[in-house]
RNA sequence: AGGCGCGUAGCUCAAUGGAAGAGCAUCGGACUUUGACUCCGAGGGUUGCACGUUCGAACCGUGCCGUGCCUGCCA
């Protein structure tokens, strides 16, 4: 049989294919298959988002695909931004999104963790050489000197009256700026390549720093640090990375990473010479009614727009997690999106069908009446009551049934009543018969008002005792099903429903004088108390695991949507959060009125 | 303006010199104890434009247009 959701291949697989079909990159010594080994490297200076997601599934999707492996490698080149904390949530994402690299173990989640600060030693080492080859020359121009000199667009640069210092002098000055004998800013080590190169990336750009800044993996004994373009090609060199996956901005940096490479390699004799990794572009992912960059989700978080970084409306893993979306769900959705050179603008709603998917597959059912109205059946006499089966998943024979209990008060949803509804609607109204879901056929006779605010406080019905279950043995038919909770088990819960963080598709498309702000959402969070679940809810929570990693249980709500137990729980307070609702073509008629 | 990329349905992507397709979205229908799920169907295209090569071009070439990135001692 054939795979029917057979993902057609990408320019990526094209690539790796033809890699392997030559056997570009030899082969794994035990195996003999090609060998393919990627990479995930993320600077711990933030969370990570949607978007990192898709260059995880890629990287370690690819090294599973082909039999290979991903590392997982915090690119740490700068202590100034770089943070533990960041490193620690990387780590837990990438696990929770169900990825592991050479070395890890479920005991210690940073086992097999690599950290580019680790590989300072031989890119110094490396640097020296390239000072000894005539390659690099210590500068002692200021940051806007050397910007003044690097040229524009469309003029070439100026040469560094530093330029030619000979290697003596550059060995000597470089020894020194590490031993931090110089302010920071005060000289930068330098590639000597072409500083009217059309490719701004090449003229003669900054290889080393002077940072005297404590770093959190090297602490104290470095005072230069590397730039990212001369560090970067090096850690997947030493690695022995053969497909080193980045977005596209980084396409103008290639001829410097394969420059740096051929300069180390240069005259060297085979055993010293580093392995000339391939870097592949592809476009990262951009989605609507959000915005993907670190350092704007830092501003949302730091101007306090959202509640930290696992906000349920944020679009970082965390806060993905925290909302109940799966691994499963995202990983789905990264295959779903597919990879291209082009920069796209994916629709939020393919986020919402993936989690939708898989939590219709797996998520028990549960009836939770989150506006409640209370409904009275008239020819039941109070105190009386029975319990009734209701089915825990129609998508898993598997889950089983339950009990629930059904009495003459009950809660229905205030929007399945309607003294005089419109044309279409087929739920609760004076004279209309509907199936309480799993009980019975009820018959609205009136309603109770409060004659202060005309608000309906109670609904009235009677039942047909012959429907029990839900089924008429005479054959009539309801149009509507509502569900419905028991008043006297019924628990109180808080739900928290959250809609887009910004208002607007595009939140970065706004006028000359304004600001993504503007674009906020200003209902994305609505906060209801008072909801009223069936009692088979009362255990719900939100567990974490043995790292601490979030595991909430999931339900979905029936007509709802899918809701997971929030953090915020505690025994005798439950909080669910919304993590999507179910599709809604009522509403949509309905809004497009 | 210089360099490097990228333009196929509303959106995201296939088709790699041999009859332009899928998923999502939209609209319609069937089914239904969730206005859900599932199933069926429809509409939707001058393959950015022009010229060239070829028996034959979305695909190769040239030019143009549009668009993204690049002038951090960030990554």
């Amino acid at each position: 049989m054939t795979e029917i959701n057979e993902k057609p291949t990408h320019f990526i697989h094209e690539i790796i294919d033809a890699d392997n079909a030559a056997l570009k990159w030899g082969a794994w010594p035990n195996s003999g298959t090609p060998k393919v080994q990627t990479r995930f490297p993320p600077e711990p200076n933030g969370y990570l988002h949607i978007g990192h997601a898709k260059s995880i599934c890629l990287n370690f999707g690819l090294a599973e695909q082909y039999s290979g492996q991903c590392n997982l490698r915090f690119d740490d080149t700068n202590p100034a931004k770089e943070e533990e904390e960041y490193v620690r949530s990387i780590v837990e994402d990438v696990r929770w999104l169900g990825f592991r690299w050479p070395g890890a173990r479920e005991d210690d989640p940073k086992a097999g963790v690599i950290f580019s600060s680790n590989y300072f030693q031989q890119m110094y080492d490396w640097a020296v050489r390239l000072i000894e080859k005539g390659n690099a020359y210590v500068c002692d121009l200021t940051a806007d000197e050397t910007r003044a000199h690097r040229g524009t667009l469309t003029r070439p640069g100026k040469d560094s009256p530093f330029r030619g210092r000979s290697a003596a002098e550059n060995l000597d000055l470089f020894a020194r700026m590490a031993k931090g004998e110089f302010p920071d800013g005060s000289r930068t080590l330098r590639a000597k390549i072409d500083m009217a190169s059309p490719n701004l990336n090449l003229r003669d750009p900054v290889m080393y720093r002077i940072l005297h800044a404590s770093h959190h993996n090297t602490g104290d004994t470095w005072c230069v640090y590397p730039m990212y373009d001369w560090a970067h090609g090096l850690e997947d060199g030493i690695e022995g990375i053969t497909h080193s996956i980045c977005t596209l901005e980084f396409e103008n940096h290639r001829p410097l990473y394969d420059w740096f490479i051929e300069a180390i390699n240069e005259e060297e004799p085979a055993e010293r010479r580093i392995h000339h990794p391939q870097q592949i572009e592809f476009a990262r992912l951009e989605l609507t009614y959000t915005v993907m960059s670190k350092r704007k989700l830092l501003d949302l978080v730091k101007e306090g727009r959202v509640n930290g970084w696992d906000d349920p409306r944020m679009p970082t893993i965390s806060g993905l997690r925290r909302r109940g979306y799966t691994p499963e769900s995202l990983r789905a959705f990264c295959a779903d999106i597919g990879v291209a050179k082009f920069n796209s603008v994916i629709d939020h709603v393919r986020l919402d069908n993936a989690v939708r998917e898989h939590l219709n597959k797996t998520a028990p059912r549960r009836m939770a009446v989150l506006r409640p109205l209370k409904l009275v059946i008239t020819n039941l006499p109070a105190g009386s009551s029975e319990q009734l089966d209701a089915i825990n998943n129609p998508e898993d024979a598997a889950a089983g049934t339950r009990k629930v209990t059904f009495s003459n008060t009950l809660y229905i949803e205030r929007d399945d009543f309607m003294e005089t509804p419109p044309k279409g609607y087929f739920r609760l109204f004076p004279g209309n018969e509907v199936r309480l879901r799993y009980a019975f056929f009820v018959k609205c006779t009136g309603c109770v008002k409060d004659p202060a605010t005309g608000e309906v406080t109670e609904v009235h019905c009677t039942y047909d005792p012959a429907t029990r279950g839900g089924d008429s043995p005479d054959g009539r038919k309801v149009k509507g099903t509502i569900h419905w909770v028991n008043a006297g088990d019924a628990i109180d819960a808080e739900v928290r429903l959250y809609d887009h963080l910004f208002k607007s598709p595009e939140p970065e498309r706004v006028p000359e004088d304004g600001h993504y702000f503007d674009n906020l959402n200003e209902a994305s969070l609505t906060a209801l108390t008072g909801c009223k679940l069936e009692p088979s809810l009362a255990g719900a929570a939100c567990r974490r695991d043995a790292h601490g990693t979030l595991a909430p249980d999931r339900f979905q709500f029936e007509r709802h949507g899918y809701f997971c137990a929030d953090a915020d729980s505690a025994p005798g307070r439950l909080v669910f959060n919304r993590t999507v609702s179910l599709r809604d073509t009522w509403a949509k008629e309905q809004k497009k009125k």
